[in-house]
DNA sequence: CCTTCCTTGTGAAGCTTTTCACAAGGTGCC
DNA sequence: GGCACCTTGTGAAAAGCTTCACAAGGAAGG
């Protein structure tokens, strides 16, 4: 039942971003197939999860053969919508800011930064990899002239709801949102919270319960 | 059933955290109660959620009233492991690593960077907010004699596994990983992975979808 | 003290996701 | 061409998670 028609869970995309990754690498390595086995280990997942989820999508292997890299790889690519460029802007260039903006991987993924927007008139003007900041006060206007699609929030949490709220005035349908709040969007409009500091605690926890345990 | 020795899910600790941050934003406000309605608002859940998950651990609301600030702020630090300071050493100082060490949200929860490790020469000897980059080849002892207990994981992923490897011999338990790579550890030690390109893929499916729709 | 109103804590139901197990299909060698 | 072997694709079962709905407990006001 090939369908993206279907609704697809969050984790099952999740995993299948993570597929791709290794694809990448065991095309790298030359490899030219792949059994959901060695997808599956490389992806730490399990085989039969590996094959659930391609399902979804289509029958892209081989009955005694596996799947074949670069196919399934291009197959991933489409399916994730990433075999296209996607017009990315960074609100709030502080630290993290500036190491999103010159991360390798997201370019190498399609994902190309086109603007970049802060309300510090000291770096209002300044050039960051191949671009100038820009003012946040002419960001609504400016997001819509450059066609931006998604927006990665990089701003302190006070600023994060009225910068979405702005960005999706201007068309905006995909926020990565790395503020520490939830951000209020209408349907139609996806945020994607990056949460470093729940990851720290999930650990903590485990940690501290593993402790307990001896 | 109040029980820290019942298996309790990843995603239900990942809400508490958040309940957490919340809880400390309410405290800021001066709201002295608030009910598993408002919580849920805040943190984008539903009441019934926030209500079992706080059942997990136990009953901390008063019926016809809500949840005590911040008895339950202090409830949730002390389930999660945030009641205490944990020794934290980043590896692989580049611009995420920098950014990631002068994160403030990590100090104010009790997470502090006790030694910073690079490979590159360049920056060995080098200081960064208080710390000395040590040299990644004396990794094991040093991190044993720092008493480290997670280790922040920003190297390329070609050197991710042995610096891994290199961290669990010295007794580290918790890896918070920012490599494009799966890590293999032992038994006892935990692995969060942060994969910012997978968050931007989903997105960017999540957008393509929404397209198809159209 | 009593009534009304509010909110929690929680079994049970409902839904989603993962795992299992195996038939079916295909490969490659002899 | 035939046989042995391998791996996929997928219903069905199992496990896990979320939502529902309501009894029970407590607050507040008269």
């Amino acid at each position: 039942m090939p369908a993206s028609l279907h609704k697809v869970s969050d984790s099952a995309i999740r995993r299948l971003s993570i597929y791709l990754r290794v694809l990448g690498g065991l095309e790298r390595e030359g490899e030219e197939t792949v059994s959901s086995q060695v997808l599956a280990d490389r992806a730490g997942t399990t085989a039969a999860q590996v094959r659930k989820d391609l399902s979804l999508f289509g029958s892209f292997g081989k009955r005694g053969l596996g799947y074949l890299v670069t196919t399934l790889r291009d197959e991933l690519r489409e399916i994730l919508g990433v075999s296209r460029t996607w017009r990315v802007a960074l609100v709030g260039i502080g630290r993290m800011g500036a190491a999103l903006l010159e991360y390798p991987h997201f370019r190498a993924r399609g994902f190309e930064f086109v603007a970049v927007y802060d309300s510090d008139p000291e770096k209002v003007g300044s050039r960051r990899e191949m671009l100038t900041v820009e003012d946040s006060r002419v960001l609504e206007e400016s997001l819509r002239e450059t066609g931006v699609e998604i927006v990665v929030l990089t701003v302190p949490a006070g600023a994060a709801q009225e910068v979405a709220d702005a960005a999706v005035r201007a068309g905006v349908r995909g926020i990565m949102n790395f503020a520490p709040v939830a951000l209020k969007v209408p349907p139609g409009v996806r945020v994607n919270a990056v949460r470093l500091t729940v990851e720290l605690e999930v650990l903590s926890f485990s940690l501290g319960s593993v402790a307990d345990r001896d």
